[in-house]
RNA sequence: UGUUCUUGGUUUGACA
């Protein structure tokens, strides 16, 4: 059974599903019984790849055959349901299991906690959290990090630090998440060098800063226009034997391209493949932006044939990116087969797509009506131009 | 062997 769930994992995890699923149905009949972690696997990849009908036969199924979901379980299920927006859902599921008195474990409340601070709604994750507690569950440190994050974003930088002095009370140890949210929350209050004395004395006394601290401190002196002191970071971190990772080049990539520097953005990327990291679809589709907004249309392209090339899913924003540069450059026909291809796989347009492709559009009169169709398609998916 | 918390990418406008 371990090795079949290993192998179900594998199959989650490079989006394979289908395979997933009928190595799941055909378990059984090879004498290895599926167990709640193979169900839980499976049911945790379908949602991650947005199947949230197939997640659900799937739990209902692994129900029917007399399967009791553990914790792990219904934590992948509520948190499933919160990362696609379903929070009403989640959040009914939640009042099911403790109107049976269920003993809900404090992953399935963090879940939900941080479905709620995902969709905005932090009142009601405090509101939890205080639940919790009362309820006989105790918060632990994801608990407490999930809060921390929440009131980082919200730049409530007092709150995040108060929490951190509580949990430390309880006897919680903050550990790199915890100060890494606290970093990144005064990163974006502009607080750069606050963020880096914590990380100096905080973190570097227990052994926490990590590639995470340095890339948050990085992305905010890129966005400060200050690739250059970000791109010296990397000989600091180095000498800590910490090693620039995939994310730590895009930003710098993005940082260099934005200040006009797309020599040395290139030489970057190079670079970050040149030590063996591969580029991911963030990394590609940074690059791909960039060439679109500097008229490079086929440098562009040829990113993003290398990018389908390696088996990187092409999302939402990757067409966005793409299709924005064509329309720039008054090729918006090109822009309008993208998007045919983009619905055809399953690729939902979004919000940007309308208004980029609209915006499109409407610089040619001779488009006109086609941007007006458009407006009505965006406007029965609710989104507003 | 499975779940929950942190960092990087996309649209338009207003003001200056």
């Amino acid at each position: 059974v371990y090795v079949h769930n290993v192998f179900l994992r594998c199959l989650c995890r490079a989006r394979k599903l289908g395979e997933a699923m009928q190595i799941l149905e055909r378990m059984a009949e090879n004498g290895c019984h599926p167990d709640v972690v193979s169900f839980t696997t499976v049911i945790d990849g379908l949602f991650k790849v947005e199947r949230v009908q197939d997640a659900f036969e799937l739990w209902y199924k692994m129900l029917g055959l007399g399967f009791l979901p553990d914790s792990v379980a219904c934590a992948a299920l509520i948190h499933g349901l919160c990362s696609l927006g379903k929070i009403d859902e989640a959040y009914e599921l939640f009042v099911k299991m403790i109107k049976k008195k269920v003993v809900l474990d404090v992953s399935v409340y963090n879940a939900l906690i941080g479905g709620f601070c995902k969709c905005g709604k932090g009142s009601r994750a405090e509101i939890l959290s205080a639940f919790m507690e009362r309820n006989g569950c105790s918060p632990d440190v994801v608990t407490y990090n999930t809060l921390i994050n929440l009131y980082s974003k919200e730049g409530r930088l007092n709150d995040s630090q108060r929490l951190i002095m509580k949990m430390v009370g309880k006897g919680i140890a903050p550990n790199s998440y915890s100060y890494n949210e606290l970093i990144d929350g005064l990163c974006r209050a502009n607080k750069i060098d606050k963020a880096y004395a914590i990380m100096c004395q905080k973190m570097e006394a227990s052994g926490l800063t990590d590639v995470v601290s340095y890339n948050t401190l990085m992305n905010a002196l890129c966005k400060s226009r200050n690739s250059g002191k970000a791109y010296n970071l990397c000989h600091e971190m180095l000498q800590k034997g910490i090693y620039p990772d995939t994310v730590t080049y895009t930003t710098l990539v993005n940082g260099f391209f934005r200040e006009n520097d797309p020599e040395f953005a290139v030489e970057l990327f190079h670079e970050m493949l040149g030590r063996g990291l591969a580029p991911d679809a963030i990394a590609y589709t940074s690059v791909i932006d960039h060439f679109c907004r500097l008229d490079k249309i086929d440098e562009a392209f040829d990113m993003f044939y290398d990018m389908i090339r390696k088996g990187c899913t092409l999302d939402v924003i990757a067409y966005n990116s793409l299709m924005y540069g064509l329309c720039k450059s008054f090729r918006v026909h090109e822009a309008l087969e993208l998007f045919e291809e983009m619905t055809k796989t399953g690729c939902n347009p979004d919000e940007h797509t309308y208004n980029l492709l609209i915006g499109g559009l409407c610089r040619e009169r001779r488009f006109i009506n086609m941007a007006r169709e458009l407006w009505y398609q965006m406007m029965e998916k609710g989104y507003v131009l």
